[in-house]
DNA sequence: TGATAATATGGTATCGATATCATATATCAT
DNA sequence: ATGATATATGATATCGATACCATATTATCA
């Protein structure tokens, strides 16, 4: 492959002329540049970026370490990602961590070694150590989609809290009592405030004594398992609705509940926290609060360049933004049929 | 941030010693390797990989150049593709071109001056010209899912053509002659070959006079809107089945014919080329043909790397792989209800 | 007209690692 | 004891580009 000496030689001017003609800096006369140009042509060359990333000491590629791409929500997250990154010239690579923290720091470590200029996290763990790694190389961190315990960092999620409280609160008002929650994984922050949401909505009204939840996967397997059990389990008094804390659980429940004969809704209400994708819906039917993953992930993105950018001297006050989320109420929870 | 330089003065080695250690090459004594590895943990080390690969002239970085990220069929191609390229310890960088051949080529070209050590193309048009940018680059390329008009490249792709036929030929043994099938883009090889199987399979039973086709978009719109046409056309013949050329169009189908009320499979039969993921669904109800797109991923980064490590002289007979498809018969076809 | 600024080009060092070659000591077989 | 081989470490050049400084030419203006 030629390099910027081949095309220098050919040009007969020296390489820094070159350089300055591909990158448009520097004073450079019409004739030498079109001398340039042309031996560029030529020759087919393709400066190498990874040459001028070791002098420039910036690699304008960034890395999103997340759980799935095959997840929904994050997969259209990563779309805003992707997007957002590719508008400000930047590449995004992808590393899945299937909710493992040993796979995150791997994937983590490597990426700093790479040198990219930021990172996009949803930790895998509410006390991630890949957090301290980023930090300690000062390499630009944003977190998306979780909280941690370590608040030095900026923080770009969703309401789970408030949303779970919203969803909970439609169950009640359409005279729900006996509402059970499918959560995700207990180490994870999103299932924490999701549970929180719900005991809030149900403690407020009076419900405290109905409080029945469980800690599981973010699945469609662990909602069919995790119905599966609360209506197998005799002499015991069952939900009349039950809210998904993911969609990928709500399928689960909603299957099973087919397969045990169960009706949605006149037997049981069924909700979700984040709705099904549009485009892979024939009938929208799931009652739900979606969050802008898009949207979250775009901002995310913005952020973090806007951190790369200013790296020199790093701001210290981090921002915390909280996207709302939206109610959507449809068939699935017999309160409006739409 | 420290450097080798800073590693090897505080353990008192050369800088290259310092590299032994680091890869576990050469020669190095017992009482060295333990300095320089109490000298990088002191000084909080992280090997430059940059500078690494100027010099050895490999990155470990691979791109997947597709269309996006949010369609199921090449969601799940994504995921192959990175987990089968990070057990080979490459990095995968995602770019959405949205069939745009534009946008294709942009990417392409930044990739070429990033070094990635090879690229995975789902090329937008038959006769894309990065190929040939890429080539020029010799640089290691798989195409996957598509044919191209150059056909000195490997190829990983399912079997569009016979996966049509199948399908058609099953809606043909379920008694039905006025069959429809709504394709994707007329420039995209996929959308071709589907007619192709559709049409081979119509002639073969004598039922060339109803073949009736169209072009449109992979797009749940494109479905609604393709459907909306044929049932409003006044004194026509309807089709008694419509064949979807893809899973997003087949919703779309299912929607609008929904709306119409007309009812699937009593009025209809609807089938499609690939089917909805299997985690999103609560009651598989789609006739289709499905590609295995995970193993796709896998197989063509599996060459793709293959390729990079064969570099120096790379081969040049090219493989072109054709995955099978799986038909699985549904309610919605209303060959069987399983 | 001379001084100053703008334009145009190049030389050299450098980014952070490693390949290549060189050198030095230890070990071993004969 | 001697040469051969294995072990251990380092000096120097280099990957391909750019930052920084230097120099030469041309333009501009008091």
């Amino acid at each position: 492959m030629p390099t910027i000496h081949d095309v220098a030689k050919k040009a007969g001017v020296a390489p820094i002329t070159v350089s300055r003609v591909i990158n448009n800096s520097g004073y450079v006369s019409e004739k030498v540049r079109n001398r340039v140009n042309q031996a560029v042509d030529e020759l087919g060359y393709v400066p190498n970026i990874l040459a001028r990333s070791l002098k420039s000491k910036r690699t304008n590629t960034i890395a999103l370490v997340f759980t799935d791409i095959t997840n929904p929500f994050f997969n259209f997250m990563a779309r805003g990602v992707e997007d957002s990154a590719s508008d400000a010239g930047y590449n995004v690579i992808f590393c899945n961590t299937d909710e493992s923290s040993d796979q995150e720091s791997k994937y983590v470590k490597l990426l700093l070694q790479k040198q990219v200029d930021g990172i996009l996290l949803v930790p895998a763990d509410t006390r991630s150590n890949s957090i301290q790694l980023i930090q300690d190389q000062k390499t630009p961190l944003v977190v998306i989609d979780r909280c941690v315990s370590n608040k030095n960092v900026d923080i770009v999620r969703g309401d789970s809290e408030g949303g779970a409280y919203l969803l909970t609160k439609h169950l009640i008002d359409l005279g729900h009592r006996r509402i059970t929650l499918f959560s995700g994984p207990e180490a994870v922050s999103t299932s924490q405030d999701r549970v929180k949401g719900y005991k809030r909505a149900m403690e407020n009204h009076g419900l405290s004594k109905f409080v029945d939840c469980y800690y599981g996967k973010f699945s469609r397997q662990s909602g069919i398992d995790l119905t599966k059990s609360i209506f197998s389990k005799e002499n015991s008094p069952k939900p009349t609705a039950i809210f998904a804390a993911n969609n990928l659980i709500s399928v689960g429940i909603l299957a099973e509940l087919r397969n045990l004969g169960i009706k949605v809704p006149q037997d049981v209400a069924v909700c979700s926290f984040d709705g099904i994708p549009e485009n892979l819906t024939v009938i929208p039917f799931l009652t739900n609060v979606a969050q802008p993953a898009y949207k979250m992930g775009q901002k995310a993105t913005e952020i973090l360049i806007s951190r790369i950018k200013e790296k020199p001297e790093p701001s210290t006050d981090f921002e915390e933004i909280i996207f709302p989320v939206e109610l959507t109420i449809r068939e699935s929870s017999g309160g409006k049929i739409g």
